[in-house]
DNA sequence: AACCCGCCCAACT
DNA sequence: AGTTGGGCGGGTT
């Protein structure tokens, strides 16, 4: 169990719905601490963040620019999403992990074991599928993009599981069909 | 240190 | 399409 950060710094959250489900951001005044996406119900969401960050959340939606930035996307705008993440509990094989498939360009995708490659660990396929199986910033690091080497879809941790993986790509007009 | 688990992979059957 | 053994990072005894 790792340490969360419950001082007194206040942590906001925003909710909006999407076609994709409801999503959340979760942030401080600097940074953006958690990305949710795909629950169907408004209730099981805030029950996950609830569960995440306990009371500290601030009950009032801040407004952060990332929410806009993901509307577009959902929208189907070709839009990088960036923010300014806390990347802080990290370890540093996720953070190489992250930056490593914040490459992968909008309406494209790559393997787990090419991305292992690029971040020279080429037998890390596996790992890298662990270290993005616990992506706390879906959309921004787009672990959607990671697919298998044998041509099938792979897993994916977020509410919706493969499903809504599909759904993603679909959006990004990612043409490929895939095994399975 | 040892043991398990996982968004994998290549090489099989 | 399904199985197997290897490989790697991380978390848990």
């Amino acid at each position: 169990m790792s340490s969360m950060k419950c001082t007194t710094t206040l942590v906001s959250c925003a909710i909006f719905q999407t076609k994709i489900g409801w999503c959340a951001v979760v942030a401080t005044g600097k940074a953006v601490l958690r990305i949710v996406i795909g629950f169907s119900e408004r209730e099981q969401l805030l029950k996950q963040i609830l569960k995440e960050f306990g009371s500290a959340i601030e009950k009032k939606p801040a407004r952060m620019s990332i929410t806009g930035e993901m509307k577009q996307y959902f929208s189907g705008k070709e839009v990088f999403l960036n923010c300014a993440m806390d990347w802080s509990s990290l370890s540093p094989f996720q953070q190489k992990v992250y930056k490593a498939a914040m490459k992968v360009p909008y309406g494209t995708v790559d393997t787990y074991g090419n991305l292992a490659r690029r971040i020279g660990c080429p037998k890390g396929a596996r790992a890298v599928g662990g270290a993005l199986a616990k992506n706390p910033f879906p959309l921004v690091v787009p672990c959607h993009r990671i697919v298998r080497g044998d041509g099938s879809l792979g897993g994916f941790s977020a509410r919706g599981g493969s499903v809504l993986k599909k759904k993603l790509l679909r959006l990004e007009r990612v043409n490929r069909r895939f095994k399975g």
